[in-house]
Order: C-alpha cells, then structure tokens, then sequence
DNA sequence: GGTATGCGGAAAACCGTTTCTTCGCAAAAG
DNA sequence: CTTTTGCGAAGAAACGGTTTTCCGCATACC
C-alpha cells in the first residue's frame, strides 16, 4: 500500500521572510524591524517573531539585503602582482602576515575579505559588490584604483597612493627603515656596508634611494648588488658576487631587503669560509620567526604587516561607516606604521651576546 | 553673478541599465540581452549597445544580479581555527601555499575566494552570499559544515569530511606519507627512528597512528615527542628530549610533523654536538622554499597544498555548475593529493649526494 | 489570399529584503 | 465631546538587474 502525497511536494525553497511572516502571524515589515532592532516593537513580538524565524531556520538573504541596502560586508583587498595568484613569492612573509592581520581585523569589524588580484580578470572582480577596497601596493596611477573610486567605491592603500585620491592611506618611512638597519650596521663594527636588493618594484627603489641617501650622509660609497626577481637561484648567485669581490673592495656587512636573502647570504658566507659575524656582518628584512633559528640567528628589520593590514581595515571602515552619513570625500586619513629591529647574533660581534 | 542651476542637480547616482536603455534609446531587456550576448539580436543593435553602455561606463549592479541569478561568483574557504584569523602558524606554509593555489584557481574560473575562519562570527559569514564553500579540516560533525549544507550551499572538504555528507573532498594520504618518509629514513641508516609531533589536531593523531603502523609492522619501538601547539619554544624543547635521552635510547633518526619543527631540530643538535646527518637523520614536513637553505638542507616530505587547493576549487566550481542544472546531490566526488619526498643532505650518509 | 515562420524587441513579473508612508486605535489632553 | 499624541503594525515602493511571455511585422509558402 503506497501513501500517495497528493499534491507533489514542491522542493522545499528557502524559507523566506514572508513565510516567517505567515507563520508568525505578522506583516513583513514587522519580521523585518523584529530581527533587525528597528521599529518600534514591544518586546513580546520581537521575541515571539525571532522564536518563529529560529525554528523556520530562517536566514535573510544576503543577495537582497545587499541590493537593498547597498552594503554587502565585503572588502576587497589587492595587490599588483604578476601571475594570476594574489602575491609574490619574495613578499611572501610579508603579505601573508598582512593578509591574516586583516582578515582578523575586517572579522572584528563583521567584514569577510576577498583577496583579489590586480591581474584578475576585470569581469571577476567587477563582479562582486565591495564595501571598499584596500590596495597594496598601488601602481602610480593604478586603472584599478581608479575604476574603483569612478565606482564610488571608498578605497584605502598600502603604500603611497601616487597621483589617486584615494580616502586614506598607510605607509611605511622606507628612509628611516634604512637609516636604522645602516646605523646599527654600522655601529656594530661594519665599515662597508652593501645592499642586496631586487631588480624591480617600488619598495626596492626607493630603499636602494634611501640606502644612497645613507651613504652620501656618512661618506660611505654605494655598494648595491641587484638580481632578478623571481628567477630561483638569482638572490645566492648576487650574495655570491657580492661576498667574491676583491679582498679591499669585498663588504663587511650587508642588508639583504627581501624576503629569504638572509639565509641565502648565510649560506653564501659559509661557503666561502667567511665567519658571521666576525668577518660579515648579515641583517635582512622579514619576520622573526623563520630568522631566529637561523645559524647564527639573524638580525631582522620587521615591516610590522599585520600593522599595515590592521591599520588599512581600521581606516576603510571608518570611511565606508561614515560615507553613510555625510557625502563628499573628506580628507584622506594617513597612518604610518612603526618598524621594528630585532638585532640577533649575526650582527653581535664579540661575546655571546649583549 | 552667481550662474543659479536651477533645479539643484542630484548627485550622479549609479547609471543603471534604464539609463543605458534610454541612451540607446531600446528597451532594458534588449540591454541586457545585448551585453550578455542572449536573446536573438542583431550584431549591429549589440554592437550599439555596447558602445553606449561603455560610454556611459555602465556597470552592472552585482547585488541584483545575485539576487535574480542566484549565483555571486563567491567561493568560501574556511578553515578550524583558534583565533580570529584564518589559519593557525603550525599550518604556515601549507595552509598559505593552499590559499594562494585555490585564489588563482577559482579566478581562472571566474569566482573570487573570501577567506573565512570557523570562529568568526556566525553573523558575518552566514550574511555572505555563497555559491559554495571549501572547508579545509573539518571537524568530526562541524557546525559550519551542516549549517551551509543545509543552506544549500554546496561544500568541498579538504581531508575527510568526518560524519558530514559533503559534496566532495581531497584527501591526503597520511599513511602513505608516513610510509614513505619512515623507508626513506631506514634506507638511509636510520636504525632507531623518532617522530616529533604536536599534542594535537587530526593531523597530528592520523600521522602517529600511521607511525605506529608502521613500526608494528617493521619491528621497531614507537618513539615519539610531543608538545604543545602555539606555545613559543615548545618545539625547540620537545627536540631537546628527544636528543638528550641517554645514548643507547637516543634516536639516529627524527621526523618532524609541523611547519618549522625541522631547523629546531637541527640547531637542537648543533648545541648538543650532533652531526646530521652522520650523527642523525632529520627529515619534516614542510615545504621547499625554507628548508633547501638550511644548514645542511632538510629533507622534505611536502603535501603539495598546492594541489589540495586547486583540486577543491576544481571539484567545487564543477559540483556549482551542475548544480545549476540537476537537483539531487550527486555521489560525492573523490580527490586523492600525490605526496613529494625531496632528498636532501639532511638525510644522505656518506658523500656529498648521488 | 491566408497561414505558418522567424526575427527583433518590449512589457511585466520576479528575486527577497529594507524602508518610507500610512493607518487604526486607544489613551491623554483640551 | 473633540482633538492630539503615541503606539503597534501593515502596505507598498524601492533596489537593479534577469527572465519569461508575448506581440508586431515581414517574408515565404501553400
């Protein structure tokens, strides 16, 4: 014997706000103000309405809150990059920190993070509905940026913005980086001190115009070694020159401005018999932990990312929370991030430390 | 004199597609048609459109269509987490690499990934409209797991999807893994072979069964060291037991489990006079990038996270796109990543290599 | 000449919320 | 007794697209 349904069930659609409203036994309006706080409700309907959506398992539609409101509770973060991957191997520390910091800090706020590529394709992430952007990195006049703000989009960078005017910024003083590495470089015994540095990107021209500015300042010549990124292989073989060079001419303490050069410069000294840091004084940009246990453990300059992503969220928010109330741009906010030098034993002659 | 507007201009709101319509003087469905190359139009009624519409710098309302459509183009990624970010440091590398992989994956499919930890707030990531979700470790019965489930929304696991009846997940073979970092530290001398392991997470439990496994089946006695996860130095001191143990007990060969654990282990053995790999063998898990400058380079076993996910991304976006087309969930699609152990010095007796 | 065929395009319904406006009604104020 | 006032809640208009349905008009065919 076969029970027969009757009328053939109709898939079991999501359970709407009219449905709760039925259920209930209230208009929309009031499911509406009853789960939001708003309106003017008393307490039993709020509680009685919110009982109802609970055991419908009701949950709003994000789609149609969106359209509605206009805000969807999602950032964009990106990033100039090359392939179609969100970062470059030789900022990996770097930004990777910087992406955790802010998607903790956007959570905090009740925003989600979409990591987006610059070289996505444009109809991806023209796609999907942003509260505001953060930039990393821009490019001078970034088409990104500027399709963003033509969108009325709030967009915050990382980095000098260049020629866009954008609602807010955060940056580095790439200048007093240098000085402080080449200071304690230079106070901890180093009298010709090198730069091993990238070929390209913003970040390592305007170190290497720091590091000369350093030099001039001290009446120290320039000695910069430069390699290709991303060709494996290219950071050792340009430690390798550097530390090959003629006895007089060869440094006695270099700084290594990406991410990974620091072991790489290590293992290049090692090769050639030089001792550190008796005989090379080695510090390097990047995160503590993988430097620390490095042999000898390595000084570090920390860029402090998970300042930078904490900071950009902090600064969109607060521009996409009061693009709500007034209209018309106000002045960009600006925050610079502190950096950090954490000097360790291969730039601590003599002695065990201290 | 003052040039008096008159009507006081309304702020440029959004030009939407009845403004384009208007301009291109058709109808909005044709509009539509016409930039979604749908419908049956002539190329020259498409062609105008199209001008029009990029002169007017016409984009459309992502929010609507995602409400009419039913589909973002988001993918979620979330992973069990302690904190409020995404992913914990034992998982640095694999779980970055795994990201970075699934983001370019799900771009090249034209979707945008929003990273999504467990913990964060229910209101946040239930308020994301999401066409699917990649849950990477899932728990035993997870919460997150069912509640999208029962949204509807579909769910890729990577490892086992526990109790869960998910539309499909990548999986790693632990025992396989383990297998052949243990013949591989046999082969090369190893006679009394410990495993460095963290107190806790499913990782850590299958791979110490799968450790046992394999000594049961070799004759050999279990040795395995484990310490708390986060706790700064806690690896550094497990490594410490494990070599301070009295010589006849002492391991000649250790594996460690986590992103890290394995330079703890060699400078552990530099400060106790250890040679590696004469003295002992060390091998961990781990990626390339940090390990082949290590002094001597480590031997690695890498899980390929690359691989995970970009294979989730893979079944995930096929599982949303026919989705669209038959209802009824089909049987869960399988994907098995290939383990990578690469030999290094860390691991070779005798010899400079080959 | 009447009917089938196909093309180009328009009207309107719809997606699921939020929000603006209105409205009834009872108690308080005049 | 009439007019405010305020509370509680409902109706309906957005929001900005996509999709379904339908319609007019030629041209071709019998």
């Amino acid at each position: 014997m076969t029970v027969d349904q009757g009328v053939p069930r109709r898939r079991p659609a999501r359970v709407g706000i009219r449905d709760v409203a039925a259920a209930a036994g209230v208009s929309i309006t009031t499911v509406s103000d009853a789960l939001n706080g708003k309106g003017r409700l008393p307490e039993s309907t709020r509680l009685h309405v919110r009982e109802i959506a609970d055991r419908l398992g009701y949950r709003p539609s994000a789609a149609a809150r969106t359209l509605r409101t206009g805000r969807s509770g999602l950032i964009g973060l990106t990033t100039t990059n090359h392939a179609a991957e969100p970062f470059a191997l030789s900022e990996y520390g770097w930004f990777t920190e910087l992406v955790r910091a802010a998607t903790g800090a956007a959570l905090d706020r009740g925003y989600a993070l979409v990591v987006l590529p610059t070289s996505s394709r444009h109809d991806v992430w023209s796609n999907v509905a942003l509260d505001g952007t953060i930039v990393v990195d821009p490019a001078d006049d970034d088409p990104m940026v500027r399709e963003l703000l033509r969108r009325g989009v709030p967009v915050v960078t990382g980095g000098h913005p260049g020629a866009s005017v954008v609602h807010g910024w955060v940056d580095i003083d790439h200048a007093l980086a240098m000085d402080t590495v080449l200071d304690h470089l230079a106070e901890a015994g180093g009298r010709r001190i090198a730069l091993l540095a990238a070929e390209d990107g913003r970040y390592a021209r305007r170190c290497v115009e720091a590091y000369r500015d350093w030099c001039a300042a001290h009446g120290a010549v320039p000695l910069v070694e430069t390699y290709p990124l991303g060709r494996s292989g290219a950071a050792s073989a340009a430690a390798g020159r550097l530390l090959d060079r003629t006895q007089d001419d060869r440094p006695d303490a270099v700084y290594g401005l990406h991410e990974g050069c620091g072991p790489e410069l290590l293992a290049a000294a090692r090769t050639r018999g030089l001792r550190v840091p008796d005989d090379l004084l080695v510090a390097c940009c990047g995160e503590d932990a993988p430097h620390a246990s490095a042999e000898p453990p390595l000084t570090t300059l920390s860029l402090q990312p998970r300042i930078t992503g904490t900071s950009a969220v902090e600064l969109l928010v607060g521009v996409i929370e009061d693009h709500a109330a007034r209209t018309g741009r106000p002045s960009p906010t600006r925050h610079t991030v502190p950096i950090r030098l954490t000097v360790r034993a291969s730039t601590r002659r003599g002695g065990t430390g201290f």
